[in-house]
DNA sequence: ACCACAGCTTTCACTGAATGAAAGCCGAGG
DNA sequence: CCTCGGCTTTCATTCAGTGAAAGCTGTGGT
């Protein structure tokens, strides 16, 4: 039980907030050392510290969960809720259009994290939820942040097994290295049955100041699906946030002038 | 500023992160040293491994920003994210209903914080942002939650000054005492420019198993509102919601899964 | 009523993670 | 070429953090 070096208290502050999950959202003190691989004390008081601050409240019943002060500064991330600022008008017409589901992504290392969605009460039900993470080779948003992330990232997903969600989902390296250079040829991505059986996605990049930051798709049903005629749609959209991204990203912080001129569009 | 003894690690990375404003996303390290009141290797150093684990990011200006990865853990907080998918639906028949601007709020303290609003785009503009904050003595949802809110958080608030945003705002204790009396009495607040002179909202409470735990509210412009009529409507939505949280809250204590060693990604 | 137990909280003597002054580094501007 | 501001690294010192163990509290069993 030596104490391994790389063991800061700041990374036990955080591997206590990584304790927490979508299927764990409330942990007993005990769950949460367990899981943060913490001796009982120690969790006890980092959490505590943590609970004065606001970023864990504590119930009634003694469970620790994530706090709304946490959560406000979570909404300051540019990646996260800035972006969906500036999507959602946009996915309204999307869905305002279609009547299908909408859903906005980032890459957060070699997964999707999903930033937003809009679910048509009447649209093919998904599996996502906001704030969720997935893999970047099935989805229709994946297969686009995948094929647009630098070639060390998309080296290192190839090099991984791909898991398989249905008997559609791609999980040859080298089909699935076509499949990415067809994506950059056409400007879109397909992703049929890939996820599940019912579901089929077309999804579109959003570039920003250096290269495709987020993506967006349409996820419908795969029967009544014509992604020929969605992809327009969904690239137009992508297109707009691509402008937005590019206007509304220009800082203007009083003293530094703009510094380096390295847009690649 | 001197280097008071009694000042925990914790309570400088929580610093840290408590520097970023709805207003400063952005920070410099110079800056974020300065506001969070460290030392600059200090904050060099604690800086560096929230980044390493995502919580903030880097851009290649060299400032930092809030995370992904804070994002996402950010969004497992019961009263944000959560309160918000259980809302959502809610909130947007009610938006079908009357075009007009619907907003989420919860109480932190002896301030409000939005969860969520729907913003009409021909309704009359509001100057909320969601994970943003405001007094509890103006607006609707306010006014809701300090009604309902413990008799401690009523005199503290009562005893601060009240910060006057029109000339219809209520500032003085009593009359605001009074107010509250009265939202109690009939089960919702209507707040008459007291923001703005152009806007009225009409708020109800959401109760959950201890209290009112949010409130939400329709804002309309003051000239076209019939507050009697919104009323009923605000207050059947603010039911609905109640009973969703009351069988959504249930908790199943839940075994343990695997033991998980989770690394951070 | 009593005991057993599990989960939480506090204590205390010890230790290494954190600290900040100072020195080194880098790039922009003069 | 030199200066300056902002960032990064070094190193000896020390105080915040540590965990084993003891104490507490509420719950369920007999």
């Amino acid at each position: 039980m030596d104490a391994q070096p790389g063991r800061s208290v700041t990374s036990k502050v955080l591997a206590l907030l990584d304790a927490f999950t979508p299927a764990t959202p409330a942990l007993t003190l005990t769950e949460l050392a367990r899981r943060a691989g913490l001796p009982l004390p120690t969790a006890h008081r980092r959490a505590a510290e943590l609970v004065a601050w606001g970023a864990l409240e504590r119930g009634d019943d003694g469970r620790y969960r994530i706090g709304l002060r946490l959560w406000e500064v979570g909404s300051l991330a540019p990646r996260g809720l800035g972006l969906r600022e500036l999507a959602l008008p946009i996915m309204e017409d999307l869905y305002e259009v279609t009547h299908e589901n909408v859903q906005l992504a980032v890459r957060q290392g070699l997964e999707l994290v999903f930033i937003e969605r809009i679910a048509g009460r009447h649209a093919v039900p998904v599996l996502t939820r906001v704030g969720g993470r997935f893999a970047l080779h099935a989805t229709g948003v994946g297969l686009v942040l995948l094929a647009y992330a630098p070639a060390e990232v998309q080296e290192q997903v190839l090099a991984a097994p791909l898991e398989r969600y249905t008997e559609l989902t791609i999980t040859d390296p080298r089909r699935l290295r076509r499949c990415l250079a067809e994506v950059r040829r056409v400007g879109y991505a397909v992703s049929d049955r890939q996820v599940t059986m019912d579901a089929l996605s077309v999804a579109a990049p959003i570039r920003g100041s250096d290269g495709v930051v987020a993506a967006i798709s349409l996820v419908v049903a795969h029967d009544r699906a014509d992604p020929l005629a969605l992809a327009p749609l969904v690239q137009a959209a992508g297109r707009v946030l691509s402008r937005a991204l590019g206007t509304s990203y220009r800082r203007s912080p009083g003293r530094v002038p703009s510094p380096t001129r390295s847009e690649t569009q």
